[in-house]
RNA sequence: GGAGAGGUGACUGAGUGGUCGAAGGUGCGCGACUGGAAAUCGCGUGUAGGUGAUGAGCCUACCGAGGGUUCGAAUCCCUCCCUCUCCGCCA
Protein backbone atom coordinates (compact mmCIF):
# COMPACT_ATOMS: atom_id res chain seq x y z
CA UNK A 1 0.00 0.00 0.00
CA UNK A 2 1.41 3.52 -1.07
CA UNK A 3 1.19 6.28 1.71
CA UNK A 4 -2.02 8.45 1.10
CA UNK A 5 -0.33 11.53 1.22
CA UNK A 6 2.39 10.08 -1.40
CA UNK A 7 -0.92 9.48 -3.46
CA UNK A 8 -2.01 13.04 -2.90
CA UNK A 9 0.91 14.85 -3.30
CA UNK A 10 1.91 12.92 -6.36
CA UNK A 11 -0.87 11.74 -7.94
CA UNK A 12 0.09 12.29 -11.58
CA UNK A 13 3.29 9.67 -10.48
CA UNK A 14 0.74 6.90 -9.20
CA UNK A 15 -1.82 7.51 -12.26
CA UNK A 16 1.33 6.39 -14.96
CA UNK A 17 2.53 3.94 -12.02
CA UNK A 18 -1.35 2.43 -12.44
CA UNK A 19 -0.87 2.39 -16.29
CA UNK A 20 2.18 1.26 -16.83
CA UNK A 21 1.25 -1.42 -14.96
CA UNK A 22 -1.65 -2.56 -16.47
CA UNK A 23 -3.72 -2.24 -13.24
CA UNK A 24 -6.85 -0.81 -13.09
CA UNK A 25 -7.87 1.46 -10.19
CA UNK A 26 -9.73 4.40 -9.29
CA UNK A 27 -7.05 6.88 -8.66
CA UNK A 28 -9.98 9.84 -9.20
CA UNK A 29 -12.51 8.57 -6.87
CA UNK A 30 -10.04 8.21 -4.41
CA UNK A 31 -8.95 11.12 -4.35
CA UNK A 32 -12.48 12.66 -3.88
CA UNK A 33 -13.09 10.62 -1.00
CA UNK A 34 -9.80 11.69 0.51
CA UNK A 35 -10.98 15.58 0.88
CA UNK A 36 -14.15 14.20 1.44
CA UNK A 37 -13.06 12.03 4.20
CA UNK A 38 -10.87 14.73 5.83
CA UNK A 39 -13.58 17.62 5.61
CA UNK A 40 -15.79 15.22 7.49
CA UNK A 41 -12.93 14.54 9.81
CA UNK A 42 -12.65 18.37 10.50
CA UNK A 43 -16.55 18.88 11.46
CA UNK A 44 -16.47 15.52 13.60
CA UNK A 45 -13.16 16.46 15.88
CA UNK A 46 -14.92 19.96 16.45
CA UNK A 47 -17.75 18.26 17.85
CA UNK A 48 -15.70 15.64 19.58
CA UNK A 49 -13.65 18.82 20.68
CA UNK A 50 -16.44 20.27 22.36
CA UNK A 51 -17.74 17.19 23.94
CA UNK A 52 -14.65 17.06 25.89
CA UNK A 53 -14.30 20.56 27.15
CA UNK A 54 -17.99 20.39 28.08
CA UNK A 55 -17.17 16.62 29.64
CA UNK A 56 -14.88 17.93 32.04
CA UNK A 57 -17.81 20.98 32.67
CA UNK A 58 -19.88 18.45 34.00
CA UNK A 59 -17.58 16.55 35.79
CA UNK A 60 -16.82 19.83 38.04
CA UNK A 61 -20.55 20.71 38.37
CA UNK A 62 -21.18 17.48 39.97
CA UNK A 63 -18.14 17.53 42.10
CA UNK A 64 -19.31 20.85 43.31
CA UNK A 65 -22.81 19.51 44.04
CA UNK A 66 -24.24 21.80 41.10
CA UNK A 67 -27.06 20.40 38.59
CA UNK A 68 -26.17 19.43 35.58
CA UNK A 69 -29.01 18.08 33.80
CA UNK A 70 -28.95 21.09 31.40
CA UNK A 71 -25.50 20.66 30.00
CA UNK A 72 -25.86 16.87 29.96
CA UNK A 73 -29.62 17.03 28.04
CA UNK A 74 -27.24 19.75 25.42
CA UNK A 75 -24.13 17.11 25.37
CA UNK A 76 -26.65 14.07 24.28
CA UNK A 77 -27.32 15.80 21.23
CA UNK A 78 -23.87 16.69 20.54
CA UNK A 79 -23.12 13.22 20.51
CA UNK A 80 -25.90 12.00 18.86
CA UNK A 81 -24.64 14.39 15.86
CA UNK A 82 -20.50 12.93 16.35
CA UNK A 83 -22.37 9.75 16.20
CA UNK A 84 -23.48 10.22 12.49
CA UNK A 85 -20.30 11.76 11.52
CA UNK A 86 -18.17 8.84 12.55
CA UNK A 87 -20.83 6.08 11.15
CA UNK A 88 -19.93 8.45 7.56
CA UNK A 89 -16.27 8.75 8.28
CA UNK A 90 -16.37 5.08 8.76
CA UNK A 91 -18.53 4.15 5.49
CA UNK A 92 -15.70 6.62 3.31
CA UNK A 93 -12.78 5.45 5.06
CA UNK A 94 -14.07 2.07 3.93
CA UNK A 95 -14.50 2.72 0.46
CA UNK A 96 -11.17 4.51 0.53
CA UNK A 97 -9.36 2.07 2.09
CA UNK A 98 -10.65 -0.51 -0.47
CA UNK A 99 -9.37 1.27 -3.36
CA UNK A 100 -6.00 2.29 -1.71
CA UNK A 101 -5.27 -1.62 -1.58
CA UNK A 102 -6.02 -1.76 -5.52
CA UNK A 103 -3.11 0.86 -6.18
CA UNK A 104 -0.45 -0.74 -7.40
CA UNK A 105 3.61 -0.12 -6.25
CA UNK A 106 5.06 2.24 -7.81
CA UNK A 107 8.14 1.10 -10.10
CA UNK A 108 11.82 1.92 -9.67
CA UNK A 109 12.92 4.50 -11.90
CA UNK A 110 15.59 1.62 -13.51
CA UNK A 111 12.82 -0.59 -14.18
CA UNK A 112 12.14 -0.18 -18.19
CA UNK A 113 8.49 0.65 -19.24
CA UNK A 114 6.42 -2.48 -21.36
CA UNK A 115 3.30 -3.75 -21.77
CA UNK A 116 4.32 -7.48 -21.13
CA UNK A 117 6.86 -10.49 -20.66
CA UNK A 118 8.27 -9.46 -24.23
CA UNK A 119 9.86 -6.54 -23.03
CA UNK A 120 11.45 -7.61 -20.29
CA UNK A 121 15.10 -7.49 -20.88
CA UNK A 122 17.78 -9.62 -19.96
CA UNK A 123 20.79 -8.22 -17.87
CA UNK A 124 23.00 -11.47 -17.86
CA UNK A 125 23.18 -14.84 -19.13
CA UNK A 126 25.66 -17.37 -17.58
CA UNK A 127 26.72 -20.92 -18.61
CA UNK A 128 25.81 -22.10 -22.47
CA UNK A 129 22.64 -23.87 -22.90
CA UNK A 130 23.54 -27.31 -23.50
CA UNK A 131 22.99 -30.90 -22.67
CA UNK A 132 25.08 -34.35 -22.62
CA UNK A 133 22.88 -35.62 -25.09
CA UNK A 134 21.98 -33.69 -28.42
CA UNK A 135 18.42 -34.73 -28.11
CA UNK A 136 17.24 -34.72 -24.70
CA UNK A 137 13.60 -36.17 -23.74
CA UNK A 138 11.12 -34.90 -21.66
CA UNK A 139 11.43 -34.76 -17.68
CA UNK A 140 7.99 -36.25 -17.91
CA UNK A 141 9.61 -39.64 -20.26
CA UNK A 142 12.31 -39.88 -18.64
CA UNK A 143 10.79 -39.37 -14.86
CA UNK A 144 8.70 -42.62 -15.77
CA UNK A 145 11.09 -44.57 -17.40
CA UNK A 146 13.38 -44.41 -13.87
CA UNK A 147 10.30 -44.30 -11.70
CA UNK A 148 11.48 -41.36 -9.86
CA UNK A 149 8.45 -39.54 -10.71
CA UNK A 150 4.84 -40.43 -10.81
CA UNK A 151 2.36 -37.74 -12.41
CA UNK A 152 -0.55 -40.33 -12.20
CA UNK A 153 -0.36 -41.05 -9.03
CA UNK A 154 -0.14 -37.65 -8.19
CA UNK A 155 -3.75 -36.61 -9.97
CA UNK A 156 -4.94 -39.96 -8.45
CA UNK A 157 -4.80 -38.65 -5.01
CA UNK A 158 -5.55 -34.82 -5.12
CA UNK A 159 -6.51 -34.48 -9.44
CA UNK A 160 -4.71 -33.10 -12.16
CA UNK A 161 -1.04 -30.45 -10.94
CA UNK A 162 -0.60 -32.47 -8.47
CA UNK A 163 2.53 -35.11 -8.62
CA UNK A 164 4.35 -38.16 -6.70
CA UNK A 165 8.02 -38.28 -6.38
CA UNK A 166 9.33 -41.53 -5.49
CA UNK A 167 12.41 -43.62 -4.93
CA UNK A 168 15.49 -41.70 -6.18
CA UNK A 169 13.04 -38.76 -7.12
CA UNK A 170 11.86 -38.35 -3.67
CA UNK A 171 15.35 -38.07 -2.19
CA UNK A 172 16.49 -35.57 -5.03
CA UNK A 173 13.90 -33.14 -3.75
CA UNK A 174 14.81 -33.21 -0.35
CA UNK A 175 18.80 -33.58 -1.33
CA UNK A 176 17.93 -30.00 -3.29
CA UNK A 177 16.13 -28.34 0.05
CA UNK A 178 18.67 -29.48 1.88
CA UNK A 179 21.64 -27.90 -0.52
CA UNK A 180 19.78 -24.57 -0.86
CA UNK A 181 19.55 -24.22 2.63
CA UNK A 182 22.76 -24.85 3.63
CA UNK A 183 24.26 -22.75 1.25
CA UNK A 184 21.72 -20.20 2.17
CA UNK A 185 22.62 -20.32 6.16
CA UNK A 186 26.50 -21.19 5.80
CA UNK A 187 27.65 -18.63 2.70
CA UNK A 188 24.84 -16.34 2.46
CA UNK A 189 23.85 -15.01 6.06
CA UNK A 190 20.30 -16.23 6.17
CA UNK A 191 18.60 -17.53 9.40
CA UNK A 192 16.62 -20.97 8.76
CA UNK A 193 12.76 -20.74 9.90
CA UNK A 194 10.22 -23.68 9.74
CA UNK A 195 6.92 -21.24 9.29
CA UNK A 196 3.35 -22.25 9.57
CA UNK A 197 2.19 -23.50 5.79
CA UNK A 198 -1.23 -21.50 6.15
CA UNK A 199 -2.13 -17.70 6.64
CA UNK A 200 -4.84 -16.10 7.61
CA UNK A 201 -6.04 -13.01 6.35
CA UNK A 202 -4.27 -9.78 7.98
CA UNK A 203 -0.93 -11.64 6.81
CA UNK A 204 -2.25 -12.32 3.47
CA UNK A 205 -3.31 -8.54 2.85
CA UNK A 206 0.02 -7.56 4.56
CA UNK A 207 2.03 -9.21 1.71
CA UNK A 208 -0.69 -7.96 -0.77
CA UNK A 209 -1.69 -11.58 -2.15
CA UNK A 210 -5.18 -9.93 -1.00
CA UNK A 211 -7.17 -8.85 -2.38
CA UNK A 212 -6.04 -9.62 -5.59
CA UNK A 213 -5.40 -13.07 -5.45
CA UNK A 214 -8.02 -14.72 -3.15
CA UNK A 215 -9.09 -16.77 -6.16
CA UNK A 216 -5.55 -18.15 -6.70
CA UNK A 217 -5.40 -19.36 -3.33
CA UNK A 218 -6.60 -22.62 -1.61
CA UNK A 219 -8.75 -21.50 1.18
CA UNK A 220 -10.45 -23.35 4.44
CA UNK A 221 -12.99 -21.51 5.24
CA UNK A 222 -14.07 -22.88 8.34
CA UNK A 223 -10.86 -20.77 9.85
CA UNK A 224 -10.46 -18.45 6.86
CA UNK A 225 -6.75 -19.46 6.86
CA UNK A 226 -5.38 -19.99 3.03
CA UNK A 227 -2.47 -22.34 2.01
CA UNK A 228 0.35 -20.32 1.50
CA UNK A 229 1.14 -20.10 -2.70
CA UNK A 230 4.78 -18.45 -1.72
CA UNK A 231 7.26 -18.57 1.72
CA UNK A 232 7.14 -15.08 1.01
CA UNK A 233 4.31 -14.90 2.90
CA UNK A 234 5.28 -16.01 6.57
CA UNK A 235 8.41 -14.87 6.18
CA UNK A 236 7.41 -11.43 5.43
CA UNK A 237 4.92 -11.44 8.28
CA UNK A 238 7.23 -12.86 10.89
CA UNK A 239 7.81 -9.45 12.62
CA UNK A 240 3.93 -8.30 11.31
CA UNK A 241 2.88 -5.00 13.83
CA UNK A 242 6.72 -4.89 15.23
CA UNK A 243 8.69 -1.84 15.45
CA UNK A 244 11.98 -3.46 15.26
CA UNK A 245 15.22 -2.01 16.87
CA UNK A 246 17.25 -0.97 13.93
CA UNK A 247 20.68 -2.71 15.11
CA UNK A 248 18.75 -5.63 14.39
CA UNK A 249 18.80 -4.99 10.50
CA UNK A 250 19.43 -6.38 7.96
CA UNK A 251 17.27 -9.37 9.02
CA UNK A 252 17.46 -11.87 6.68
CA UNK A 253 15.69 -15.51 6.86
CA UNK A 254 15.18 -18.13 4.84
CA UNK A 255 12.57 -21.04 4.50
CA UNK A 256 11.57 -24.46 3.17
CA UNK A 257 8.17 -24.26 2.40
CA UNK A 258 5.55 -26.12 -0.57
CA UNK A 259 3.69 -23.96 -2.29
CA UNK A 260 0.19 -24.06 -3.37
CA UNK A 261 -1.33 -22.40 -6.16
CA UNK A 262 -4.87 -23.36 -7.71
CA UNK A 263 -3.35 -21.44 -11.16
CA UNK A 264 -7.44 -20.63 -11.81
CA UNK A 265 -7.39 -20.00 -15.54
CA UNK A 266 -4.02 -21.14 -16.62
CA UNK A 267 -5.18 -23.86 -18.00
CA UNK A 268 -3.56 -25.02 -21.39
CA UNK A 269 -0.16 -23.57 -21.03
CA UNK A 270 3.10 -24.64 -19.92
CA UNK A 271 1.17 -27.85 -18.39
CA UNK A 272 2.71 -30.83 -18.90
CA UNK A 273 4.81 -32.98 -16.37
CA UNK A 274 6.13 -30.63 -13.34
CA UNK A 275 6.18 -27.08 -15.33
CA UNK A 276 3.17 -25.87 -13.82
CA UNK A 277 1.84 -27.40 -10.90
CA UNK A 278 -0.69 -26.86 -7.83
CA UNK A 279 1.88 -27.68 -4.91
CA UNK A 280 5.95 -27.16 -5.18
CA UNK A 281 8.35 -27.16 -2.81
CA UNK A 282 10.64 -23.63 -2.72
CA UNK A 283 13.05 -22.50 -0.66
CA UNK A 284 12.50 -18.86 0.06
CA UNK A 285 14.51 -16.06 1.03
CA UNK A 286 13.37 -12.73 2.60
CA UNK A 287 14.72 -9.78 3.88
CA UNK A 288 13.55 -6.80 6.15
CA UNK A 289 16.31 -3.88 5.39
CA UNK A 290 16.61 -0.01 5.80
CA UNK A 291 15.36 1.60 2.84
CA UNK A 292 18.73 3.03 2.30
CA UNK A 293 20.26 0.00 1.36
CA UNK A 294 17.19 -1.95 -0.14
CA UNK A 295 18.42 -1.90 -4.15
CA UNK A 296 21.86 -3.31 -2.75
CA UNK A 297 20.66 -5.84 -0.98
CA UNK A 298 18.22 -6.13 -3.92
CA UNK A 299 21.32 -7.46 -6.03
CA UNK A 300 22.81 -9.36 -3.20
CA UNK A 301 19.73 -11.19 -3.10
CA UNK A 302 19.29 -12.25 -6.80
CA UNK A 303 22.90 -13.30 -6.53
CA UNK A 304 22.00 -15.27 -3.50
CA UNK A 305 20.01 -16.85 -6.28
CA UNK A 306 22.20 -17.24 -8.77
CA UNK A 307 24.74 -19.11 -6.67
CA UNK A 308 22.10 -22.37 -6.46
CA UNK A 309 21.97 -22.44 -10.71
CA UNK A 310 25.25 -21.88 -10.66
CA UNK A 311 26.71 -24.56 -7.77
CA UNK A 312 24.24 -27.20 -9.90
CA UNK A 313 25.79 -26.00 -13.04
CA UNK A 314 22.38 -25.13 -14.63
CA UNK A 315 22.57 -22.14 -17.32
CA UNK A 316 20.58 -19.08 -16.94
CA UNK A 317 19.48 -15.80 -17.60
CA UNK A 318 18.70 -13.00 -15.79
CA UNK A 319 16.01 -10.74 -16.79
CA UNK A 320 15.10 -7.33 -15.29
CA UNK A 321 11.19 -7.09 -15.21
CA UNK A 322 8.90 -4.27 -17.33
CA UNK A 323 6.31 -2.31 -15.90
CA UNK A 324 3.81 -4.56 -17.39
CA UNK A 325 5.01 -7.83 -16.19
CA UNK A 326 6.20 -6.38 -12.86
CA UNK A 327 3.82 -7.63 -9.76
CA UNK A 328 1.47 -5.76 -8.01
CA UNK A 329 3.42 -5.19 -5.04
CA UNK A 330 6.70 -4.89 -6.58
CA UNK A 331 9.09 -1.82 -7.37
CA UNK A 332 11.99 -3.33 -9.14
CA UNK A 333 12.04 -7.63 -9.73
CA UNK A 334 14.52 -9.78 -12.06
CA UNK A 335 13.57 -13.04 -12.75
CA UNK A 336 15.81 -15.93 -13.20
CA UNK A 337 14.92 -18.26 -16.05
CA UNK A 338 16.92 -22.18 -16.27
CA UNK A 339 17.53 -23.33 -19.30
CA UNK A 340 15.82 -27.03 -19.75
CA UNK A 341 16.96 -29.23 -22.90
CA UNK A 342 14.62 -31.20 -22.93
CA UNK A 343 11.63 -28.92 -23.42
CA UNK A 344 13.96 -26.57 -25.27
CA UNK A 345 12.37 -23.85 -22.83
CA UNK A 346 13.54 -21.02 -20.46
CA UNK A 347 11.53 -21.57 -16.88
CA UNK A 348 11.06 -19.28 -14.49
CA UNK A 349 12.62 -20.39 -11.41
CA UNK A 350 13.47 -17.65 -9.33
CA UNK A 351 11.61 -14.34 -8.99
CA UNK A 352 13.99 -11.56 -6.81
CA UNK A 353 11.72 -8.68 -5.36
CA UNK A 354 12.23 -5.46 -3.73
CA UNK A 355 9.04 -4.02 -2.15
CA UNK A 356 10.45 -0.62 -0.56
CA UNK A 357 7.83 -0.29 1.63
CA UNK A 358 4.65 -1.27 -0.20
CA UNK A 359 4.23 -4.23 2.28
CA UNK A 360 6.08 -2.94 5.31
CA UNK A 361 3.74 -0.19 5.33
CA UNK A 362 0.36 -2.72 4.72
CA UNK A 363 2.18 -5.33 7.10
CA UNK A 364 3.52 -2.67 9.60
CA UNK A 365 7.13 -3.55 9.86
CA UNK A 366 9.30 -0.67 11.23
CA UNK A 367 11.96 -0.05 12.99
CA UNK A 368 13.87 2.66 15.04
CA UNK A 369 16.74 4.01 13.01
CA UNK A 370 19.75 3.62 15.29
CA UNK A 371 21.30 6.93 17.11
CA UNK A 372 17.38 8.15 17.32
CA UNK A 373 14.99 9.50 15.17
CA UNK A 374 11.02 8.40 14.27
CA UNK A 375 10.26 5.20 13.55
CA UNK A 376 10.31 4.10 9.70
CA UNK A 377 8.94 1.76 7.50
CA UNK A 378 11.65 -0.87 6.62
CA UNK A 379 12.13 -1.90 3.20
CA UNK A 380 10.95 -5.82 2.42
CA UNK A 381 12.54 -7.73 -0.57
CA UNK A 382 12.29 -11.28 -1.34
CA UNK A 383 13.49 -14.62 -3.97
CA UNK A 384 13.15 -17.19 -4.55
CA UNK A 385 16.42 -19.24 -4.00
CA UNK A 386 14.94 -21.46 -5.79
CA UNK A 387 11.90 -23.44 -7.12
CA UNK A 388 12.15 -26.81 -6.49
CA UNK A 389 9.84 -28.15 -9.69
CA UNK A 390 11.72 -26.81 -12.15
CA UNK A 391 14.96 -26.96 -10.79
CA UNK A 392 14.13 -30.28 -11.09
CA UNK A 393 13.15 -30.17 -14.58
CA UNK A 394 16.18 -28.30 -15.86
CA UNK A 395 18.59 -31.53 -13.80
CA UNK A 396 16.62 -34.19 -15.35
CA UNK A 397 16.61 -32.30 -19.11
CA UNK A 398 19.97 -31.18 -18.88
CA UNK A 399 22.07 -34.34 -17.07
CA UNK A 400 20.45 -36.73 -19.16
CA UNK A 401 22.95 -39.49 -20.38
CA UNK A 402 22.82 -41.85 -23.51
CA UNK A 403 22.11 -44.92 -21.48
CA UNK A 404 18.68 -43.00 -20.09
CA UNK A 405 19.78 -42.24 -16.42
CA UNK A 406 20.66 -39.02 -14.69
CA UNK A 407 24.06 -37.72 -13.48
CA UNK A 408 23.45 -36.13 -10.09
CA UNK A 409 24.89 -32.44 -9.58
CA UNK A 410 28.35 -32.68 -7.61
CA UNK A 411 27.12 -30.52 -5.42
CA UNK A 412 24.38 -33.03 -4.32
CA UNK A 413 26.05 -36.04 -3.94
CA UNK A 414 26.61 -35.53 -0.45
CA UNK A 415 22.88 -35.33 0.09
CA UNK A 416 22.29 -38.48 -1.64
CA UNK A 417 24.68 -40.93 -0.16
CA UNK A 418 27.32 -40.40 -2.45
CA UNK A 419 24.87 -41.38 -5.40
CA UNK A 420 26.24 -40.39 -8.55
CA UNK A 421 24.09 -41.67 -11.39
CA UNK A 422 20.05 -41.67 -10.97
CA UNK A 423 19.37 -45.38 -13.01
C1' G B 1 -13.34 -29.33 22.97
C1' G B 2 -14.45 -28.02 28.67
C1' A B 3 -13.10 -24.93 33.23
C1' G B 4 -10.36 -20.88 35.16
C1' A B 5 -6.76 -16.59 34.98
C1' G B 6 -5.01 -12.78 32.11
C1' G B 7 -3.88 -9.25 27.74
C1' U B 8 -2.01 -1.45 29.67
C1' G B 9 3.53 2.49 26.41
C1' A B 10 10.61 -0.24 24.27
C1' C B 11 10.16 -3.31 29.03
C1' U B 12 8.04 -3.79 34.01
C1' G B 13 3.84 -2.42 36.65
C1' A B 14 -0.42 0.79 38.98
C1' G B 15 -5.02 2.16 37.72
C1' U B 16 -12.87 -0.61 38.43
C1' G B 17 -16.94 5.64 35.38
C1' G B 18 -14.91 12.09 35.05
C1' U B 19 -8.76 16.78 35.45
C1' C B 20 -5.74 9.27 32.56
C1' G B 21 -2.12 9.41 26.99
C1' A B 22 -2.25 6.96 31.29
C1' A B 23 1.39 6.90 38.41
C1' G B 24 6.01 4.44 39.96
C1' G B 25 10.15 1.78 38.22
C1' U B 26 13.60 0.02 34.25
C1' G B 27 15.74 1.25 29.75
C1' C B 28 17.04 5.16 26.37
C1' G B 29 18.50 10.55 25.13
C1' C B 30 20.31 15.35 26.77
C1' G B 31 22.43 18.20 30.76
C1' A B 32 24.84 18.86 35.73
C1' C B 33 28.54 16.68 38.87
C1' U B 34 33.74 13.92 37.72
C1' G B 35 40.53 13.91 35.57
C1' G B 36 37.38 9.97 33.24
C1' A B 37 33.65 6.56 34.62
C1' A B 38 30.14 4.58 38.17
C1' A B 39 26.70 6.41 41.54
C1' U B 40 23.58 10.68 42.16
C1' C B 41 20.53 14.82 40.59
C1' G B 42 17.60 17.68 36.72
C1' C B 43 15.00 17.60 32.10
C1' G B 44 13.10 14.75 28.22
C1' U B 45 11.46 10.16 25.95
C1' G B 46 4.77 6.42 22.12
C1' U B 47 1.88 5.84 17.49
C1' A B 48 -1.48 7.59 13.93
C1' G B 49 -4.79 11.22 11.73
C1' G B 50 -6.38 16.35 11.03
C1' U B 51 -5.09 21.61 10.90
C1' G B 52 -0.74 24.93 10.08
C1' A B 53 4.43 25.84 5.82
C1' U B 54 6.64 18.62 5.33
C1' G B 55 7.95 24.56 11.53
C1' A B 56 5.85 25.86 16.37
C1' G B 57 1.31 25.33 18.30
C1' C B 58 -3.57 23.38 18.51
C1' C B 59 -7.24 19.43 17.90
C1' U B 60 -8.75 14.10 17.53
C1' A B 61 -8.02 8.96 18.23
C1' C B 62 -5.41 4.83 20.34
C1' C B 63 -4.76 0.83 27.30
C1' G B 64 -5.50 -7.16 22.49
C1' A B 65 -9.57 -6.37 18.10
C1' G B 66 -14.54 -4.97 17.02
C1' G B 67 -19.31 -3.47 18.75
C1' G B 68 -22.57 -1.52 22.84
C1' U B 69 -24.20 1.34 27.42
C1' U B 70 -23.22 6.60 29.10
C1' C B 71 -23.22 13.64 28.87
C1' G B 72 -18.36 11.08 29.69
C1' A B 73 -15.13 4.33 29.21
C1' A B 74 -8.34 1.72 30.14
C1' U B 75 -12.35 1.19 33.84
C1' C B 76 -19.31 -1.44 32.85
C1' C B 77 -21.75 -5.04 28.97
C1' C B 78 -21.42 -8.26 24.39
C1' U B 79 -18.62 -10.85 20.44
C1' C B 80 -14.01 -12.40 18.68
C1' C B 81 -8.55 -13.19 18.93
C1' C B 82 -4.22 -14.39 21.69
C1' U B 83 -1.29 -16.10 26.15
C1' C B 84 -1.00 -19.05 30.71
C1' U B 85 -2.92 -23.16 34.19
C1' C B 86 -5.94 -27.58 34.79
C1' C B 87 -9.05 -31.50 32.37
C1' G B 88 -10.33 -34.23 27.90
C1' C B 89 -8.83 -35.83 22.95
C1' C B 90 -4.88 -36.69 19.54
C1' A B 91 0.15 -37.00 15.95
Amino acid sequence: MLDLKFIRGNPEVVRKAIIDKGEKADLDDLLSLDEDLRKTIVESEALKNERNVESEKIARLKKEGANASAEIEQMREVSARIKEFDEKIGGVRGKLDAILLTIPNVPHESVPVGRDEDENVVVREWGEPSSLVPTPVPHWEIGETLGILDLKAGSRIAGSGFVAFTGAGARLERALIAFMLDLHTREHGYTEVSPPFVADRDAMVGTGQLPKLENDMYHSPEDDLFLIPTGEVPLTNLHRGEILDGDRLPLKYTAYTPCFRREAGSYGKDTRGLLRVHQFDKVEMVKLVEPETSYDELESLTANAEKVLQLLGLPYRVKVLCTGDLSFSAAKCYDIDVWSAGVSQWLELSSCSNFEDFQARRAGLKYHPVGGGKARFVHTLNGSGVAMARTVVAILENYQTETGTIVVPEVLRPYMDGLEEIT
